[in-house]
RNA sequence: GGCGCGGUAGCUCAGCUGGUCAGAGCGUAUGAUUCAUAAUCAUAAGGUCGGGAGUUCAAGCCUCCCCCGCGCUACCA
């Protein structure tokens, strides 16, 4: 199928956006499986290159920088060098991790802006924007604030409010204010170079279904996720337009200042982000005496970004369109982006801290990365989100990795220390015992050296699909079929009547154990390293050590041999106490608000300005009932009330659909705004607004008298 | 309401272009075993593949309708 054979491949992760640290939804998401990816295309010795860097401009940078009072730079700095040491430590094996605030890559981003100029690919739009006079700048979207005109808050930022959710344009936004100095801001003209992607629809259309470009094979869809390939189509489907390349912003890379209109621009997260793969790999060409062209200019290249779901277009649309434009770059052979991993129930969520952030895990329960790096990988969103627990992690640890895996090892060490004195047995060749994949089975050292390698081939196909949930059961599967090969012959009990079958069912195990020790080095890369050192044999490599004893045991040759001298016993795994994993589902809900619990003060509106009374007499409020309510069509929220105000009925429309069913609410008292100007919603005159209260939840509950009350009288 | 993605054994999830696809792991039950960190091995449990209708010789897998969850989006004066 995959008959795109390549000589080399170069590896992206997604660039971690500094400024916070990681979470293990972002391993699991993206940097696993690409180490995993990595690590095994290292062992089958295939020339492979993993670059990763710091994502580190951008308004959220200079918004929070300013409202630290720091500089842009010691934000990125203390999260470059968090997020960088945090991967190091988890055990993601880059080639290098750059980052976009280098001279290199401000140059990269530079050049290629200059070659799209040139090849036309480019259109100059003016446009009116926001302008600070005080600070004498442009404002970003995130940086304008103004009530919103959906639900009111005062504080809404220009791209979205946050108390209510909605996505915002900053021309929506009453009362605009400029964050830097609080002032109102102007309009100004201001002129940005708008990236034609519309241009580019026919072919990506063409190259993500079927793989062809100019008729050439490049890729093979099949091996592409559905949802990657449904999500680009629906983007596609609506017909794609020219984007904003640049921005008008002062953290970020410089459009070339010789091109006119260039003062003051910066390159948008489009041609500055991704282009950080370029520039990484530039940088580790440097250090390491190559060529980064090969890499990005040789159709003997395989390009693979690995992401998360929210980068999908990014990466298999907009990055690839950019590339083809400049005219020399390859494109990506697959974007396997995963989904979203949640957490006991919730989505992941920075505000609430509902959260397990990757480096206080690591200072938590130090040792055990691979017991973290094991359950997010049989627990990864390949295919749907899914979900990581506590509970779940203690599981696979005290059940799969302790039990299965880590006794498996244990057995065998302790049978040959007891029975050979930690010596490798020479065995009679045709030897038989019981198989381990089958207790039916008569088998020979031969034939079982032989399925271990059929099962060390299947394993590696599944990394190459990137199905790595399925990868590692195969993993589990070789060590329950050395438990079992163990169990059916019982060597422990047989030794003196069968001395020369013991032996060669312990050499089995121990070829075994060694075959273990390599396939479990993309997944466990600590333990498969310190199980190396206990087998005695040399460090990784990470240099085609699979690849190696597959030939060997394809070839029915061992991969340890007789009369080596294997260390002592030592557990390669150990239990996760409950008092651990208890400690920290305390932890998780002790940091997030519970649900009934008291609402945050800052979840409370602050007060609005002070107005004279006579602004609020204008308010006319009565007592009035519900007398009739049905939803309305087409809308989620909105309700059609009748109210009876006494003297007349009136049509109020009111967004609670979401809150109150219609049946419920018929019969009760409300207070409503009777001079409120009529409004059209969904086609219906609202002629007065029903007064609701509102909490931190967002939850509403009618505002009414509280005794039974004539209707139509004044409320003041 | 529209668009997208989901709803498969108690739990977490696989199931490619329709025909051994009704599965795996964990949990549970029973038995075996004691070399091994109460670890291991075997066997079983019988889930109307969200509900209904349809297409087909044949449908978790295709079509239509409905219900539920999630995301984006419209409506919340």
């Amino acid at each position: 199928m995959s008959g795109l054979t390549k000589q080399r491949y170069l590896v992206t992760a997604a660039l971690p956006y500094a400024n916070g640290p990681l979470h293990v939804g972002h391993l699991a998401g993206a940097y696993l499986p690409a180490d995993v990816y990595v690590r095994y295309q290292r062992l089958m010795r295939r020339e492979v290159v993993f670059v990763c860097g710091s994502d580190e401009h951008g308004a959220a940078i200079t918004m929070r920088a300013h409202k630290e009072g720091v500089s842009p730079r010691e934000i990125v700095d203390k999260y470059h060098v968090l997020i960088r040491d945090t991967f190091q430590k988890i055990g993601i094996a880059f080639d290098i991790y750059h980052r976009t605030s280098e001279p290199l890559h401000h140059q990269t981003s530079q050049e290629i802006f200059r070659k799209l100029l040139e090849n036309g690919h480019f259109e100059e739009r003016e446009t009116e924007q926001y302008y600070d006079e005080s600070a004498k700048q442009f404002l970003a979207d995130r940086y304008i604030q103004g009530t919103c005109p959906i639900c009111g808050n005062p504080d809404a930022y220009g791209d979205q409010c946050e108390k209510c959710g909605t996505s915002l344009s900053p021309d929506q936004l009453l009362h605009p204010r400029s964050a830097l100095s609080g002032n109102p801001p102007v309009k100004r003209p201001t002129t940005h170079w708008y990236f034609k992607l519309n241009e580019h629809e026919a072919w990506l259309r063409e190259w993500i279904n079927t793989g062809r470009i100019d008729g050439k094979q490049v890729h093979d869809p099949t091996t592409w996720k559905a949802h990657v390939i449904g999500q680009c189509n629906a983007w596609l489907d609506q017909g794609l337009q020219p984007r904003a390349m640049t921005r008008d912003l002062d953290w970020g890379v410089d459009v070339p200042p010789d091109i006119p209109n260039a003062q003051g621009k910066k390159l948008y997260v489009w041609l500055d982000a991704p282009i950080g793969y370029i520039s990484a790999t530039k940088q580790w060409a440097a250090d390491n005496r190559d060529n980064w062209e090969r890499f990005w200019k040789s159709e003997d290249t395989a390009l693979i970004h690995f992401i998360g779901k929210d980068n999908i277009v990014f990466h298999c649309l907009i990055f690839p369109a950019i590339l083809r434009a400049h005219g020399e770059f390859i494109l990506p052979v697959n974007v396997p982006a995963n989904q979203f991993l949640n957490l006991e129930g919730a989505k992941f969520s920075t505000s609430r801290n509902w959260a397990v952030w990757v480096h206080e895990y690591l200072q938590e329960l130090p040792g055990r990365e691979d017991d973290l790096r094991y359950n997010l990988i049989k627990n990864m969103p390949e295919q749907r989100d899914s979900e990581f627990t506590w509970k779940g992690l203690q599981e696979t640890t005290n059940t799969e990795l302790v039990g299965n895996l880590g006794g498996f090892i244990q057995r065998v060490f302790v049978l040959v220390h007891k029975n050979y004195g930690g010596v490798v047995p020479r065995s009679v060749p045709d030897q038989t015992f019981r198989s381990g994949w089958n207790a039916e089975t008569i088998t020979t050292t031969d034939q079982e050296l032989y399925q271990l390698a059929k099962k060390l081939e299947e394993m590696g196909a599944h990394i190459e699909h990137f199905q790595f949930r399925d990868a590692l059961r195969v993993l589990m599967e070789i060590s329950s079929a050395g438990n079992a090969l163990l169990q059916f012959n019982e060597p422990w009990k047989v030794a003196q009547e069968h001395p020369e079958q013991v032996k060669a069912v312990l050499f089995t195990a121990l070829q075994y154990v060694v075959a273990l020790s390599v396939a479990m080095r993309p997944f466990l890369p600590f333990s498969a390293e310190r199980l190396r050192a206990q087998l005695n044999l040399s460090p990784f490599a990470d240099d085609g050590e699979l690849v190696a004893i597959l030939n060997d045991l394809l070839e029915g040759n061992a991969i340890l041999w007789p009369d080596h001298r294997i260390k002592p016993p030592e557990h390669l795994f150990s239990r996760l106490p409950d008092e651990v994993i208890e400690r920290q589902i305390q932890k998780l809900h002790a940091s997030t608000p519970r649900e009934a619990a008291k609402p945050l003060n800052d979840s409370r509106p602050p007060l609005k300005d002070t107005v004279p009374f006579e602004i609020f007499a204008q308010l006319d409020l009565r007592t009035a009932t519900i007398i009739a309510a049905e939803k309305i069509e087409k809308a989620d929220k909105l309700l059609r009330l009748t109210v009876d105000l006494g003297f007349e009925t009136r049509t109020i429309v009111a967004g609670i659909a979401q809150h109150y069913s219609p049946e419920e609410i018929i019969g009760r008292q409300v207070l409503v705004v009777a001079n409120l100007a009529p409004r059209k919603m969904r086609g219906i005159e609202s002629q007065g607004m029903v007064l609701m209260a509102e909490d931190a939840q967002g939850r509403l509950c009618f505002v009414r008298p509280d005794e039974n009350w004539p209707n139509g009288f004044a409320v003041r």
